[in-house]
RNA sequence: GGGGGAAUACCAAAGCGGCCAACUGGGACAGACUGUAAAUCUGUUGUCUUAUGACUUCAUAGGUUCGAAUCCUAUUUCCCCCA
């Protein structure tokens, strides 16, 4: 391991617990540069419901993936996972040390890991099977399933509308089932993986991410969800931080259950990154403070 | 002081003789996840490491009954009305 001079960190862990402050001071310490592998700071659109690094964050170490994409493009995992690869690669012409850091478990997997390769289908082969799912229930998904793939119907998870229509739309796009495109390999890398998890104990996790969406509230967060309310529909904000209020102006709810609801879901997802993140064997787990914990271990790697 | 009503698991709330360890909602906890992933989906939530099992529960104490969260009596607490 020693022999390979170039090394990711990766910096996982919930949202709210740390992360941007943990992946400056690595930036800094190592020289880095840090590769944002966060599914919404991507979009330039959105600022105060992502918790983007601030402008002095930004400024004290290089950023990649943060604003570099608008709401009304299409992006996805696969995408940013070849993307973030190929200046992974070009940043470690000049950098010894990168830091990939975020909370989004698929995009640093698509980075990691990589996606068995299936072939590109026209999109308006999803749009006919959102819109039969719309109408006619996820009932409808399932029938098409098991007539077009009845196979993989029996592995797959039924009652995920998602994952029935990806399958769907990949049969009916290449004739073939998604189950033959898997081939579970993974990518190899020529340089060092280092994959540093950050919790923090679940009571204080639940009160930072309280206490964070508070600060949001008082920043401006119902406003800039009032003027991106025309693109609610639009897949980047399928995003907890704004559907909440988009239902509160829709009058679904006042604004107190709009602010509960606003804490709940965080805190929901928080879990659901822990969940996805412990899986990971290799994840070595710090809490935040202190930093040295984490630079010692990292010395005994390198 | 008199009259009426209510006490159910973490919270709210159903159940009003057997199908009740107890509907439902909230909350919490756990999990899945290879192209929407801050998405989408699943499970658990009285105790017992596992259970088509055992044990202890529906304010407390007694009672009626083959059988009670459900009926009766007393006690305690809370709410409402009259004084």
């Amino acid at each position: 391991m020693t022999a390979i001079k170039k090394h990711l960190i990766v910096v996982a862990g919930p949202t709210a617990v740390g992360k941007t402050a943990v992946s400056i001071k690595l930036a800094k310490h190592f020289s880095g540069e840090i590769i944002s592998a966060d599914s919404r700071q991507i979009f330039r659109e959105l600022n105060i419901g992502t918790a983007k690094p601030d402008e002095a964050e930004l400024a004290s170490a290089p950023h990649h993936f943060v604003d570099s994409h608008s709401i009304h493009e299409e992006y996805d995992a696969a995408r940013y996972g070849q993307d973030a690869l190929e200046l992974i690669h070009r940043l470690f012409e000049r950098n010894d040390f990168l830091i990939l850091c975020g909370g989004s478990g698929l995009y640093i997997k698509a980075v990691l890991e990589g996606f068995d390769d299936i072939p590109e289908v026209p999109d308006s082969i999803r749009e006919e099977l959102v819109e039969g799912f719309e109408a006619n229930g996820i009932g409808w998904l399932q029938e098409k399933m098991m007539t077009l793939d009845p196979d993989h119907f029996q592995e797959i998870d039924k009652l995920n509308p998602h994952r029935l229509m990806r399958a769907l739309e990949v049969k009916i796009g290449t004739g073939s089932s998604i189950a033959s495109f898997r081939k579970k390999q993974k990518r190899e890398h020529d340089f060092n993986i280092h994959k540093i998890g950050l919790e923090l104990p679940r009571e204080e996790l639940h009160e930072r991410i309280d206490a964070r969406m508070d600060k949001m509230i008082a920043e401006g967060l119902f406003e800039e969800a009032q003027q991106l309310f025309p693109f609610r529909n639009h897949n980047a904000l399928q995003t907890v931080g704004y559907q909440e209020i988009f239902d509160f102006m829709e009058g679904k709810y006042g604004r107190e259950e709009a602010i509960r609801l606003l804490k709940r879901n965080s805190r929901r997802y928080a879990k659901r990154q822990l969940t996805w993140f412990k899986r990971d064997e290799e994840m070595k787990w710090f809490s935040p403070e202190p930093f040295q914990q984490i630079l010692d271990w990292l010395q005994t790697r390198i």
